[in-house]
DNA sequence: CTGAAAGCGCTAACAT
DNA sequence: ATGTTAGCGCTTTCAG
């Protein structure tokens, strides 16, 4: 900027109004900077700018994996808007591990992101309390913040699990299993109280051994449900606790013999050719809403934390209306 | 850190040595520092740090749509090895513009990311000249950069077509039709080379009714395929450009009577399931070399530039050996 | 309309 | 082992 301003034999602070479109700049001086800057290809160093106005027009996004699809169109909406208002993305998975989760959220902070947008792995998050004192708007996704008071955008998970479950008793079952993520994940224990209720509200007693909660690894679904399939009395049909537990579960009940009904929650891609009966949630609504909220704040907009729940939708497909065997 | 410096009466350069975990400290003060950092709640202001170490720690990736499965375990696996590198990365999505490729990576490049990872949407990327000169290590990915010498790892998209098409050749095939992306695609226009050698290797003419290239919306796809299994004299199998081309015609040929052989470039979840015969390339590899190639230049390392091409892999699962009909 | 000087928070280089 | 000084490249403030 400073060669910049020398070649066009002006101030520094001429060529600043030029770069940020300032006004007070004769159009004749304008063009004399704007050849300059041409011929010395500067373009200006954000990092300074940041350092001197305190604002980075970038926020944070932690997710748990940026390979799962289910983020996919959820990042890709919190870009969307961020675009929007002209800030970058920059994130991270914490691979559901909260030390991880808390070394990228604190490292986004020492960036100085404007906002944050976590999906949380972990149950406590007062470490970004200095943080949020500090000014960093900060939204919560799909999963509630742990001991702070903060935005968040979740999915209706209870009543989602609860539509699903019903689904299957309305078309005859009894004895239905519930597969879901590890029990520290909050959504897979509120999908699992879903089920809980949804059971009660037909009157219909739980078999311990019905109910599995663990690592979404193919091997550990494959051995729960294998294990309740081949019980002396198995369940006619499972309703599967997210994405991936009921991409294995349809591989698996491929292979069989005697049909078992299937509801899933989260909608996957060609689910519709698979026939499976999936309770959708709307992923990109999530990021959005989120992200919109987010920017609400950093536009000074200063409301208390809110939570807002969205729906979920049942999509009938075929296996989710398969009766039990007669 | 002034602040700090002054609570735990020690000079600055001591604080920002205990911040940095440089030696030449007591244990004393160190620890007296590190109380003053913890009351303070201080965390180091890395737009500083940047501005005056001229490295950021950080990298940009350009891609095209961040919701594509495609580029889910690309993303991961560039965020692993940056991740290793202990650097954090920047991302977003050019929406296959080449205007917002642009100005995408010359936002990346104002915040003086140290390397830039870009799925190019143009083909003329002399824009990034000057920014490379001035030092960000660049890698392009999936598809070559355009006009300017510089680093590109690519799948094998022409040998993987020739063999998927070869593939359904051998199992009696004559007529078979191309659907792929646009041509202004560059892996496009690749699998397109790869689809005429294997028809001219065994001898077979090609009618041009058989090829259609043009965006991958659901409607354009569909309408492609429509009239080419709809024309006197159908073809009997067809070579879907890549995963979401195939995913449409997948549909499409369910809603069939007679059946059509079908290979597909890139895998797709539950694939396996629908028996679909792809060519499979590794999008994870893909991320892995591109961004090790990038910390080998931010390492010093100092190579000429270099073409990577990766194979790829033909999975049959079914579709692609139907027989055409007798 | 334009420019000079101060300083954002940090680290490198050089004292002490 | 610790402190002091200068300056990274920009914007803000205030003076011309």
């Amino acid at each position: 900027m400073k060669d910049v301003a020398a070649r066009a034999g002006v101030g520094l602070k001429t060529v600043s109004r030029v770069v940020n479109g300032e006004p007070g700049v004769t159009p004749d001086t304008e063009r004399r900077v704007q050849e300059a800057i041409e011929s010395l290809g500067f373009r200006r160093n954000d990092s300074a700018r940041v350092l001197r106005k305190g604002r980075t027009a970038s926020i944070g996004l932690v997710l748990e994996d940026l390979a799962d699809p289910f983020y996919g169109p959820l990042s890709r909406a919190v870009e969307e808007v961020a675009r929007a208002h002209g800030a970058l993305l920059i994130n991270g998975s914490s691979a559901e591990d909260p030390d991880r989760e808390q070394e990228l959220a604190l490292a986004l902070c020492a960036r100085r992101v404007d906002g944050l947008i976590v999906i949380p792995a972990g149950h406590d998050h007062r470490y970004l309390e200095p943080e949020i004192k500090a000014g960093v708007a900060t939204v919560f996704v799909d999963r509630p913040a742990g001991r702070i008071e903060a935005d968040t955008v979740m999915s209706d998970s209870f009543g989602g699990a609860r539509a699903g479950v019903a689904h299957l008793i309305a078309h005859g079952h009894r004895r239905i299993a519930f597969i879901g993520d590890q029990p520290r994940i909050h959504t897979a224990v509120e999908r699992l109280r879903g089920y809980r209720a949804a059971m009660e509200d037909a009157g219909l007693e739980i078999d311990d051994s019905w109910v599995s909660l663990g690592s979404t690894a193919p091997e550990r679904v494959r051995d729960a449900v294998t294990s309740i399939l081949e019980a002396p009395e198995p369940v006619t049909a499972v309703f599967a606790g997210n994405n991936r537990v009921t991409v294995t579960v349809v591989r698996l009940l491929a292979g069989r013999e005697e049909p078992v009904a299937l509801v899933g929650f989260d909608d996957i891609e060609l689910a519709d050719l698979l026939g499976i009966t999936v309770i959708a949630q709307d992923a990109a609504a999530l990021g959005r809403t989120a992200a919109e909220r987010l920017f609400r704040r950093l536009d000074g907009v200063n409301e208390e934390p809110a939570q807002v729940t969205l729906d979920t939708v049942l999509i009938p497909r075929g296996s989710g209306e398969i009766p039990p065997p007669a």
